[in-house]
DNA sequence: GTAATAGTGTCTCTAAGACAATATCTG
DNA sequence: CAGATATTGTCTTAGAGACACTATTAC
């Protein structure tokens, strides 16, 4: 008995964001704070309502759009400006997550450049970077006070399974340079793996690997010393999607 | 605006089950046969609506059951004898993939050991394991005809994303054996992972690099020959869920 | 000069892949 | 016996990690 279209519950639907992104050698994401019951005043992940006749994916790219104004790209293009990564992430459903009706959320994972614009449009003091580690541990600024939890709905659950996302992914995949901007220096993207993993790598291995991984990093033939110290080479994102070989996390 | 709960646009939502497992060397996934419009005789992959208080995994759980007897089994227990391994693998939700409504789909990949009974309840006639490589690519006995597409609604597409997921999955993981019943030898263990990657792998290689793995595998004692040849060991799987280094997946 | 970051080279060790050789069963 | 599968060992080589050293800027 797969389907009985006259006779079935019915759910709405919403898509929430994990948008990540590095700023100040730290791994931080986007929290919007909610302005009305339930967790009123609380903070919690961007999100929103898919329309009847959108795609899920298309509601995702809209809600980034809104709140950050980046764009949603086909990593298989060249990325434009203001481009972010977007990926679905996974589906929330508990019965009870939302104390006022049966609400299913596709969560979706982001992962932008350090944004120089403090954000087009909107309340700047109800939206914020915010160091995951101080959304998920629930120390710092944004915790209310010490027996509440930091962040509302089960959007804890989801910022802890989009930051492990990111953490896995940028080891076998080049997606660690959605973090940089379009072109960038080997130490800018070795920090932006030191900022999501929490450890410190050696620049000299890092270095020899990220340089010898076929695809992944084109020259572009300029130079920078924005970072201090000896000019670096600038490079952009090359074609290849996955590493091989993999960059690998240092053990615990 | 976050949440507008008087107004929202009201979805069905269902889960689809990619329900994998190893027949005679070739990976398999279990198929239904649909009864009614729309893509009547075509075969589907098995689900149902999530229910109204019911959570999305639960609901996931059931159709397993109802479909395969299988129990969806915590990892981090020891499995019991009808055990199968169950998580979420993603979402769908274009708006055109049901032609009656709007429907999105929670899909789940299951991985089986091979089932020895023909399955509790259901008609036999109507619900089938069918090798993936058949489904996906539309040749052979579960064809309708040569320009129909094999698969009902985008269950190709769900059924070629499950596969994927399995496929990588093995790489890094220990799930290879929820493949395999609660004892097997280090030999049976290899057809798995031949039959799901779709290459030969080195006996003597894959011997000396699944019993070096820590927490990979543990040896009961006993031993079976029912593989022919010299006795084998037999193992039972490990407490280890991560594998540290991972067995890696040989190049096109 | 010092301090900072960038980049190259060298050494050691783990482990992957190729493959020889041996062990123990069935027919 | 031949033929199957299991298991151990050996050799070669790619690559990860530790770390010395040099290069080029700002001050």
């Amino acid at each position: 008995m797969p389907y009985d279209p006259s006779a079935f519950p019915p759910f709405a639907v919403t898509v929430d964001l994990v948008v990540l992104t590095v700023r100040r050698h730290a791994l931080c994401a986007l929290a919007v704070r909610r302005g009305e019951p339930p967790y009123q005043g609380r903070w919690a992940l961007p999100g929103g309502f898919v329309r009847a006749d959108e795609d899920i994916a298309a509601a995702a790219a809209r809600e980034l759009a809104e709140e950050t104004g980046l764009l949603a790209h086909d990593p298989s293009l060249p990325a434009p400006p203001n481009a972010a990564h977007l990926e679905q992430l996974a589906t929330y459903g508990d019965p009870d997550r939302d104390p006022r009706m049966r609400v299913v959320s596709v969560a979706h994972l982001a992962l932008a450049p350090d944004l120089p614009a403090p954000r087009p449009g909107g309340d700047a003091h109800s939206v914020r970077w915010a160091p995951v580690e101080v959304l998920l541990d629930g120390n710092g600024a944004y915790r209310q006070d010490a027996a509440s939890p930091p962040l509302a709905f089960d959007h804890a659950r989801i910022l802890a399974d989009g930051v492990e996302r990111a953490r896995s992914k940028i080891e076998y995949s080049s997606l660690a340079t959605a973090f940089c901007p379009q072109e960038f220096t080997v130490g800018e993207l070795r920090r932006v793996y030191e900022a999501v993993w929490g450890v410190a790598l050696d620049p000299r291995n890092f270095h020899r690997k990220v340089t010898g991984t076929p695809g992944f990093l084109v020259p572009t033939g300029g130079t920078t010393t924005r970072q201090g110290g000896r000019p670096a080479q600038l490079f952009r994102a090359g074609g290849a999607t996955l590493l091989n070989p993999p960059m690998l996390r240092p053990e615990a």
